[in-house]
RNA sequence: GCCCCCAUCGUCUAGCGGCCUAGGACAUCGCCCUCUCACGGCGAAGACACCGGUUCAAAUCCGGUUGGGGGUGCCA
């Protein structure tokens, strides 16, 4: 039994993509329910495009995804190195090997010249090939042209006849024709860089890769790379092609239709668990009933049967509740431990949290729980815990203040607030009531204005529970300020 | 242009010839709970792209059309 090894191929050239994510999600579910290898390799050949920054991106989104990987950059494996830049020599060997077989030849056509002849190409209806004017140089033209200062690329000798068949775990069988769709493509830039096509084929098989899971917009390069496989005499993987993530628009998925990257994701407060749930979501699924699961739930369950073959858009709103439904099941603890760096930053509590503080934070969580659906949300709706310097809501003071008699309710919750010997709905509850009457409203017309007074807004948890927190001197002032607030607009 | 893939509610999907008057989830809209907002509960609305076949029977199989996506790069 040959164990499995997938993985995940990031290049470096920027932050990981919500769906370069979902790959590597499939990838390592693949991995760790077959028991096998999840391989992580930096496609860093593009020299213009790629950055250590971005490398260090991919890894840190990776790692708050949970997804750990067994060979890798900071993890040597028997087949390293991981790093494309770091395996030129193998890729020269093979090219090398392509052109003593006759399988791969050197061309010096300028780029602006091929891209005149593919315009001809399309212009009179033919499918865009190279024409194979390198193909047969005589020395005396290859000298004349390295004279002339032209640096070639190396292209692959593609096959002349017979069809390329990728045996897809997704898409079954899919046929292409190797006349019109394989054209001899470079697989050895002028820089000496490896091209995608050459370089992931050289490491897929090196690396004993035994199962390409990717993005469907690979599919149509399978064709190419399968040929070198077969020309190099490497066994060719199992392929397994997932469908592609779009935006609402059903154009491919990318930055304009706005948060695309895990980093910021996390930055909004995602907590990895819902991330992990929504995007194992996109293009598989279980059954007809069960939408949540626990990533180990995941390992158990996930298929390459169950992957759909359909584009999937990318909802923004379905991560959202997912993400709340994984807040409300925190612990307070836990939810406390997520929302802590959220409140630092603001400036509600210091780095040093006192028991005292801690324990007043985790009351406060309790009430905000099932009142958020991202982390960073948290800030917004604490704030009145924390300080007495907010602003009032405008739309509150216009909505809930200027009722009339609002002057007289308020100084009358003041003393219930005041005399009360607990600050607590068993206490309060009472004297409210008896106010009703008096005014002739019913308790939202009292307990909306002491809303507002006390926290500068009309939404937040119940109010007993508020003054709880907030406390009998503070609330006492805010009233007291509230009043004072009122008197000077009229 | 050429080639490949795909096609069930707005979205993600279940469905692999009869169990479907098509199920679930998000979103939407009602109602309930209620001091606001959430949470929670109940309910409603909402889809098999189209046209031909095959079959006793098709969302399910086949062909075409249309639509969407991808590839076609010295990007990956």
């Amino acid at each position: 039994m040959n164990t499995v090894r997938v993985r995940f191929a990031p290049s470096p050239t920027g932050y990981l993509h919500v769906g370069g994510a979902r790959t590597a999600l499939f990838n390592w579910l693949f991995a760790r329910q077959h028991k096998g290898v999840f391989v992580l390799r930096i496609e860093d050949t593009d020299l213009a495009r790629s950055t250590q920054e971005a490398t260090q991106a991919i890894l840190d989104a990776l790692e708050y995804l949970g997804l750990d990987w067994d060979e890798g950059p900071k993890k040597e494996g028997d087949y390293g190195p991981y790093y494309q830049s770091k395996r030129l020599e193998l890729y020269r060997e093979y090219a090398q090997r392509l052109v003593e077989q006759g399988r791969a030849y050197r061309c010096y056509c300028p780029p602006e010249e091929l891209e005149q002849r593919r315009e001809e190409q399309i212009k009179r209806g033919e499918p865009t090939h190279y024409d194979r004017s390198c193909l047969h140089l005589s020395a005396e033209e290859e000298a004349r042209y390295q004279a002339e200062g032209r640096i070639p690329v190396l292209r692959f000798r593609s096959l002349d006849e017979g069809v390329t068949e990728v045996d897809d775990l997704i898409r079954g069988s899919v046929r292409f024709d190797n006349v019109a769709q394989v054209d001899d493509f470079v697989i050895m830039k002028s820089d000496g860089m490896p091209t995608y096509n050459f370089a992931v084929v050289v490491d897929d098989a090196l690396m004993r890769i035994t199962h390409v899971i990717r993005g469907e917009d690979h599919l149509s390069n399978t064709p190419k790379q399968i040929q070198i496989y077969e020309a190099l005499g490497f066994s060719v993987p199992k392929f397994a092609h997932i469908p592609m993530i779009l935006g609402p628009d059903r154009a491919l998925l990318s930055k304009r239709h706005g948060a695309t990257s895990v980093t910021q994701f996390k930055k909004d407060g995602y907590l990895s668990t819902a991330m992990v749930n929504y995007l194992a979501l996109l293009g598989w699924s279980y059954d007809d009933a069960q939408t949540l699961f626990s990533v180990p739930e995941l390992v158990e369950k996930f298929s390459l049967e169950k992957v759909s073959k359909n584009p999937a858009v990318f909802d923004i709103q379905k991560l959202e509740w997912m993400n709340g439904v994984y807040i409300r099941e925190l612990s307070l603890e836990e939810l406390f431990d997520e929302v802590l760096p959220y409140w630092q930053e603001a400036g509600f509590v210091p780095a040093e949290i006192s028991p005292e503080l801690k324990d007043y934070c985790l009351r406060i969580l309790q009430e905000l729980q099932p009142r958020f659906k991202l982390l960073a949300e948290a800030v917004d709706l604490a704030r009145y815990f924390f300080t007495d310097d907010y602003q009032y809501n405008p739309e509150a003071v216009e909505q809930v203040l200027t009722k009339p008699q609002v002057e007289e309710i308020l100084e009358y919750a003041a003393e219930a607030v005041a005399s009360v010997p607990e600050l607590d709905e068993k206490h309060l509850k009472p004297l409210f009531k008896e106010g009703l009457a008096k005014f002739g409203v019913k308790m939202g017309g009292l307990i909306q204005p002491l809303r507002v007074a006390v926290t500068g807004t009309n939404v937040s948890p119940g109010i007993y529970e508020v003054l709880a927190l907030v406390g009998r001197d503070r609330a006492l002032q805010r009233i007291e300020r509230t009043l004072k607030m009122l008197k000077e607009r009229s």
